[in-house]
DNA sequence: CGTCATTACGGAATGCGTAATGATA
DNA sequence: TATCATTACGCATTCCGTAATGACG
């Protein structure tokens, strides 16, 4: 294989198509030179110069081949500056899994903040539920989250971003929507419940009944996302317990009102990451965000 | 600048993420390659594989780089093979100058043979008076030409692909298209004609001028180009001398008459080219072409 | 104590620069 | 004879392989 000293010679001489002025551009002297060309002659198995001891001239060989030698010398100068850029977090890929709620709400001046500090970093962003974004942030496949507790606090750092109260949804012109106060438990008794998946959304499942007294004999759905619920609350097919950020979905046909004891801003959302920090553009981003968005 | 050694190296190790392996894979011992590997870190500026005494991996700049990397092998194993491919004319690119009889004659096979011989050879096609191709082959603008004589056969060598005999061009319904024989010189001696440029078209000026008896006054339009000529008969502005291909212009209101002592087959046209032969393509061309069409 | 990457060291090969040669106008 | 590419030769550097070291399970 010829060398990168070779295709630069060569470069050299077939621009100024003089081995003397080309051997001085490169601050050597011309005996050198002309064996490079020699040999990287020799290794391509064509002729690239004719040279006349009067003139130096590319042969058809000798043009294309100059095409390639540019290229092959342009992509060298280039891969360690990508590398450095990647090493250093300027560039890259950030992946960020976000929940369907914070989403509405932190996703787009956090997203802002994030491509002010990266600028040239790519961001792949995949909406997952708490539990998906811990098993991505595991595997490697995912390297921020925006999510729900309870994480494991060994594996994974986080920061809190913020905490908003739970609202209790119910459809327009429900005769709740008169009461003009915080409503109580004993208000929705006997309403029918859309309630959070034990499982998929064991989050909210946990706040919710660990906040109030729920009749499970009420329950008439048993969903996992926000969105959905809300759309079933429009369908008039219960009442839902859902945090404040619901109120930008601006689905038609739901009122939001106040729980009491709601305005504790029980429901907390986090940006969450594998402490074992391995990529380089996650490391910049962490020592330059300021976690502060409203 | 890193070398291709230190490359293949890179992208083995990458590729096996064992040192031992890779160095293996490359017939050479660990230590070597470990001390590749070290320089091409510290050329390009940035750690490409985390090793653990335990294990080897990619980083991010690692993964960054390995493609780059991947492209300059690649990149390197085929510019020499393109050259080579040049060299020895089976690519690259052919210029040719045709006059514009001959594109509607041996235009067509002869490209049909020209690309069975160089299939990867680009054809760069010019419709030129036979001048302008000698003077675009002596400048090397032009590779091959298609032209008529006269041309130096010192600088040029030649081929006679064809000859063909003149024709008159008439208007239909013109009153010599009922002669039913050859058209003799008193049968013109009172039309008017459309003659050739002495110094444009110089070939059929002189080889009418030589075989015919022309009466100068009675030329009323001197044109180069055979087309401009058929229109103008076309268009009943007279008479004129055109070889036989022109009858394959197709052009409405024209008929051809042959001429007395015009079966000679005098008009003739040559593939010519510099004997200084640069092209590879063309040379190529010279060694396989049988210059056989009818 | 075995595995695997890295450092230490001696020898061969590569590749520079200076000097000599050769070819051409 | 002047110019300019090429060959000849001596020396420094690079880079391999073998051997030794070091770190980690």
């Amino acid at each position: 294989m010829f060398t990168f000293d070779q295709l630069a010679g060569f470069i050299a001489v077939a621009e100024e198509l003089h081995f003397g002025r080309a051997a001085e551009r490169l601050n050597m002297t011309q005996p050198p030179l002309s064996r490079q060309i020699q040999r990287l002659e020799k290794i391509v198995g064509a002729e690239l110069l004719e040279r006349d001891n009067r003139k130096v001239q590319l042969t058809h060989a000798g043009q294309a081949f100059l095409e390639e030698a540019r290229r092959l010398m342009a992509l060298a100068d280039r891969a360690p500056v990508t590398a450095r850029r990647i090493a250093s977090g300027r560039s890259g890929l950030l992946r960020i899994g976000f929940t369907a709620a914070s989403g509405l709400s932190i996703l787009g001046p956090l997203l802002e903040e994030i491509s002010g500090i990266l600028p040239d970093v790519d961001i792949d962003l995949q909406e997952l539920v708490t539990g998906e974004q811990i098993s991505g942030l595991l595997t490697g496949e995912l390297d921020l989250g925006l999510a729900r507790p309870p994480f494991n606090d060994e594996v994974f750092d986080s920061h809190l971003l913020y905490s908003e109260s739970m609202m209790l949804a119910v459809p327009e012109n429900h005769p709740l929507t008169e009461l003009n106060r915080e409503v109580r438990a004993e208000d929705f008794k006997d309403e029918p419940l859309i309630m959070h998946s034990p499982t998929q959304a064991r989050y909210f499942y946990d706040l919710v009944v660990r906040a109030l007294p729920i009749s499970h004999s009420n329950v008439v759905h048993t969903v996992s996302q926000i969105l959905t619920m809300v759309s079933l609350v429009a369908a008039k097919r219960g009442v839902a317990f859902v945090p404040h950020s619901a109120t930008f979905l601006g689905i038609q046909g739901v009122r939001f009102l106040p729980l009491q004891g709601g305005d504790n801003e029980a429901v907390e959302l986090h940006a969450i990451w594998n402490r074992k920090v391995e990529n380089p553009a996650l490391a910049r981003l962490l020592r330059d965000i300021e976690f502060s968005m409203e």
